[in-house]
RNA sequence: GCGAGGGUGGCGAAACGGCAGACGCGGGGGACUUAAAAUCCCCUCCGGGUAACCGGGUGCGGGUUCGAUUCCCGCCCCUCGCACCA
């Protein structure tokens, strides 16, 4: 194409203007209702959800402008594709972190989101997202969290909320309770000063009854492998046996040998292992050092002792405990009696060994597991063999703990001596349970979700405690229980909300006896805000109900989310179970919010993510200024694969905007008149399709790389293009640059919107091709191409490239064999 | 330690087991221009050769195959999760 000369009879074109054309359609889009989906009767529902953000101050940076944008390029693709795409956004703005920064910069986070939301949107307009704003959420607005205290409520009357006291960070400068995420090196990320632990009651659900069907469910739905092995490891489903261990003097409930008297509980240790069969090798034991039981069996003489290590655990944050570090530990005085071997053996405390997995206490086996080898070794414990690999006598020393189990046997383990271990597995515990000693059991790793904060920047939970009738949720009639607007939300030292300090607020009457009660003054996670807000968006308009059961039943599940792999354990599976619990209560019908999940990447910057502690957040307010977003949008993509991000330099953004600028000049100067060029419509349909399948598996970068192939096609063919060269392309171009598009297609004489054009129909008659470039290997390695018709056979693909003196001289004589791989190529092995 | 994902030109990256490096940036040369910008054209993995061409090349070492960036085995390195989970 000569566009160096301009033909002087053309009229001028004027040129690709990105901000003009931008503002123009950003305004067009909005008095036109473009981007609002008709959720009622919209033909095709694609409900395209993007995981919504945490407004901050700083307001929208690149790697939050790349995720959304990926998904609306998603979004507007499935649109032309003939559906009505629901593409909604909202604001995840309860939480600590808003919470500090309001209290940091001295101003209420009641007066600062609004304004942060407002940044947001502006900034979210500009990027020409196609966001339905009608249906925006906002967690902090009354009208969406009486809805999430609804769920608190639903939980509670189902028995799946409970309180219980648990243990949370305490920073004792700040006064406050601190998420794990803000404990850093077990000190305060804020002042820095050592961390403790403090046990309060707090709001639990119970996540933990869901783990299998939580489990059980990742098989059938399509998400990222890595959140899906991300959920099964955080799940943790360990199978094992419990086994019970008689205490020496102590009152047990297998042996019946307690004195009649009113004597204590029974003292039975029982323990959690995945490796019944090495019961005949646990030699001591160990418990937690919160273990209820130490008390009880600890002796008199050790007692000392034992107060001083439990005192020294309990005064380590609960970070600091789970950091590798040399053993310590203390022997309680006490014995238990191996069930196996009869055997007396020792019972210690250490803090290896945790309270809140399995049963707190094990049966330590040194022999057979690295941390008991370390802690025997330690402290002079004895270790003896009980699995051996095949070939090795059963007297054999250990230097180390031997861990693995696959063609082992067991040895010293009298009647199972030479069974292999995973048929042990369950004969030993067979053998126990015939006993009273052992159950084959299940556990998992998941544990119940705690959702209480003792702070003031969230939903307070729903609950009245009466001294006469206990604890009561809110009457339904009586939400939302509004959050006061108090000018004193620092948290201080007291350890509980600081609600707590708002006599007039929490004094209400108990709602079943009337009795003067006192309101719950924590506030929930916002995990909980974020768990539901999915089944919000279609039913945002109505006050009445949380989501509109005709809404659901043709918006939900979600037919694609996209989001940050950092959520794969946490939102995502808290999300999950609050599905399933309102699926069991009757308010859904599925029971799995998300059909499909892609994790997206992240934009990195100076090989670290963006983070205003690093500061190294770009803004992308001066790209659009200098470029325009369509420019900005398309680099983003085209930086690399969306699904695994890259690292942010601008270097490059010129090359999509030169493509933008050759599209519009080929629109400006494309004929109506004459016939399109053959081989140009062939690599447009070839294009077509690639574009279109590389959309649809979230290949951006690739589809990008592919049109701007096609735009070098159209120029090297040295012509003036055809219309219906270039028609189609704008049609391509739209998701990822819906501002020129829109443009280009009106000035090519549409009256609607391009997006509202539908997608170019691909034609494989069109796109086929005449004749290949076959590749001629000899001996694997390449010695020629050659042009052939697209479906010559192997013979004559042979005796073409035996004419070829330049093949020909590397083959000598016959050759002795010959692949062919039709429209490929024809590898000769002499 | 466990799990997941990676390692390809100067850089970002492409490649159903079939021509490694598409596309883009950067760099070099040229056209247009009084000049610059913009725009356009050509070249650009490394070594050798004036050239046609030859040889080497996808973290390292093996293997399977007519043929391996791709599949298998064993290492090394990087990123991200989880981390004393019994």
């Amino acid at each position: 194409m000569t566009r160096s000369t301009p033909r002087s009879d053309a009229p001028v074109a004027d040129a690709y203007d990105p901000s003009a054309i931008e503002t123009k359609w950003q305004a067009r889009w909005r008095e036109r209702g473009t981007n609002a989906a008709n959720l009622a009767s919209g033909a095709n529902p694609f409900y395209a959800l993007m995981m919504f953000p945490y407004p901050s101050a700083e307001g929208l940076h690149v790697g939050n402008l790349f995720a959304f944008t990926g998904n609306d390029i998603y979004g507007r693709f499935q649109r032309l594709r003939g559906h009505t795409v629901f593409e909604p956004m909202g604001f995840d703005a309860f939480g600590i972190h808003s919470e500090n920064y309001s209290l940091k910069v001295g101003e209420h986070p009641m007066r600062l989101i609004p304004r942060n939301v407002a940044n947001f949107k502006r900034q979210l307009q500009r990027g020409g997202l196609m966001i339905d704003w009608r249906y925006a959420v906002d967690t902090t607005d009354p009208a969406y969290y009486k809805w999430t205290q609804w769920i608190f409520v639903q939980l509670f009357k189902a028995g799946l909320a409970y309180r219980r006291k648990a243990a949370v960070n305490w920073c004792p400068s700040c006064k406050t309770v601190l998420a794990n995420e803000q404990v850093i090196g077990g000190a305060c990320e804020r002042c820095g000063t050592k961390v403790e632990q403090r046990f309060l009651a707090q709001w639990f659900f119970r996540i933990s009854d869901y783990a299998e069907r939580l489990l059980n469910n990742l098989e059938r739905i399509d998400w990222s492998e890595t959140t899906r092995t991300a959920q099964r490891n955080w799940i943790g489903r360990s199978e094992g046996a419990e086994i019970r261990f008689q205490v020496r003097g102590q009152k047990s409930e297998a042996g019946g040998a307690a004195p009649s008297d009113v004597g204590p509980a029974t003292a039975d240790l029982v323990v959690f292992t995945t490796r019944p069969d090495t019961v005949f090798g646990a030699m001591y034991m160990v418990l937690a050092p919160e273990h209820p039981l130490v008390e009880q069996i600890t002796t008199p003489d050790r007692r000392e002792t034992v107060q001083a290590y439990r005192d020294e655990t309990a005064r380590q944050d609960l970070v600091a405990r789970k950091v590798n570090k040399d053993k310590t530990g203390v022997f309680t005085g006490a014995y238990a009696i191996n069930p196996a071997t009869d055997a007396e053996i020792p019972i210690w405390i250490s803090d290896y060994v945790l309270m809140d997995y399995g049963t707190g206490a094990i049966m330590a086996v040194p022999g057979h597991d690295e941390r008991d080898f370390e802690f025997a070794t330690l402290f002079h414990l004895p270790i003896r063999r009980v699995i051996a690999p095949q070939g090795t006598p059963a007297d054999a020393r250990l230097h180390e703990a031997f861990v693995e189990d696959a063609g082992a046997h067991l040895v010293n383990s009298a009647a199972f001596d030479g069974m292999p271990v995973e048929e042990a597995k369950r004969a030993v515990t067979d053998w126990l349970a015939e006993q009273g000693s052992a159950t084959a059991v299940v556990h998992y790793r998941l544990h119940d979700w705690c959702i209480s904060r003792q702070r003031y920047w969230g939903p307070p939970i729903p609950v009245i405690h009466c001294d006469v009738c206990g604890p009561q949720a809110v009457p339904e009639a009586d939400l939302p229980v509004i959050l006061p607007d108090i000018a004193d939300f620092k948290p201080d030292d007291s350890g509980v909300s600081p609600l707590a300090r708002h006599e007039q607020w929490y004094r209400v009457p108990c709602p079943k006896c009337g009795a003067p009660a006192r309101r719950e003054t924590d506030v929930s996670d916002t995990f909980l805000d974020s768990a539901w807000y999915f089944l919000r968006y279609p039913s945002a308009r109505r006050d009445d109900v949380p989501f509109d059961t005709e809404m659901t039943r043709r918006w939900l599940p979600v037919a694609s989310y996209i989001g940050g792999n950092e959520h794969a354990v946490l939102h995502l599976m808290y999300a999950r179970f609050i599905t399933m619990v309102l699926h069991d209560l009757g308010f859904l019908e599925f029971e799995e919010p998300f059909r499909k999940f892609r994790a997206h990447g992240h934009i990195i910057r100076d090989g670290a993510k963006m983070s205003k502690t690093r500061g190294n957040i770009v803004n992308p307010d001066r790209y659009f200024e200098q470029w325009g977003a369509d420019s900005f949008r398309m680099y983003l993509m085209f930086l690399g694969p969306f699904q695994e991000g890259g690292d942010f330099r601008d270097a490059g953004i010129s090359g999509v905007r030169s493509f933008l600028n050759r599209l519009w000049l080929a629109v400006e100067d494309a004929r109506d008149d004459g016939v399109p060029d053959e081989e140009v419509m062939g690599k447009l349909h070839r294009t077509i399709r690639k574009v279109g399948e590389d959309t649809q598996r979230l290949g951006y970068n690739t589809a990008i790389a592919a049109m701007m192939e096609y735009m070098n096609a159209l120029r090297k063919s040295d012509r003036v293009p055809h219309r219906a060269e270039v028609e189609p392309l704008v049609q391509l171009v739209a998701p990822y640059a819906p501002h020129i598009a829109e443009e280009l297609w009106e000035r090519l004489g549409h009256g609607r919107s391009v997006m509202d054009g539908g997608w170019p129909a691909f034609d494989e008659a069109l796109a086929r091709e005449d004749t290949v470039e076959l590749a001629i290997q000899v001996n694997g390695k390449l010695r020629g191409t050659i042009h052939l018709p697209r479906d010559v056979d192997q013979q004559a693909a042979l005796d073409r490239a035996l004419a070829e003196p330049q093949i020909a001289k590397f083959v000598t004589g016959t050759p002795r064999k010959v692949v062919f791989v039709p429209g490929r190529l024809l590898n000769l092995v002499v």
